[in-house]
DNA sequence: TCCTTATATCTGTATATTACGATATTACGA
DNA sequence: TCGTAATATCGTAATATACAGATATAAGGA
């Protein structure tokens, strides 16, 4: 069994959610999309810090923004993760 | 939503997976146990990153070693590992 | 245009991860 | 015990990741 190129990128998609926080975000999108600012506030974390997570989480297109105004708010946007997420949180 | 304890866990088991070479491995080793020798044979890399590898795998739970003599067979033995790799690997 | 709000990006720094050769450890037969 | 095969561990260098403050960018109303 080589590795073939197929196992990089499953490997990248398991790699965006394999961070707490990113995880966590990505759970709490699944039902309903959220802003930035709320991410934020029930995160309670920096919103830079924030804002890169989601950006990662945007490249390896797990999630997607919709810009409203000046707040864009995020939704999960990736069958794969939503399903690993969806496995991982029931026991 | 705050960071629980149960998300960092969870991450952990999926950054074990979040490599090419580790997910080639786990997912070579779902339906039988390999020996070291051969899954470093069948990956075309040194001994020493396999055994780093497994040694990843091993302390997170996923696989496990069983030795017969000089060689040391590997198996999956985290359900949860089983099937993420499976809905990975299901198109 | 200016000011405010919301968010992305940049920068710097500390820490973690990865890969591999060298070497230590384990098992076993002669 | 010695030699061999199998495997784990160590040391090191390169690279990636995580975090947060500072700042740039985007949107919108006055």
């Amino acid at each position: 069994m080589k590795i073939e190129g197929n196992y990089t990128e499953k490997a990248e998609l398991l790699k965006a959610l394999a961070h707490p926080t990113r995880l966590c975000i990505v759970h709490g999108l699944m039902d309903s999309e959220c802003n930035v600012n709320k991410i934020t506030g029930c995160m309670e974390m920096p919103q830079s810090t924030i804002s890169q997570q989601l950006a990662i989480l945007r490249s390896k297109g797990i999630i997607e923004g919709r810009r409203k105004g000046t707040e864009i708010c995020y939704s999960v946007i990736n069958k794969k993760a939503r399903e690993i997420v969806t496995l991982l949180m029931n026991d």
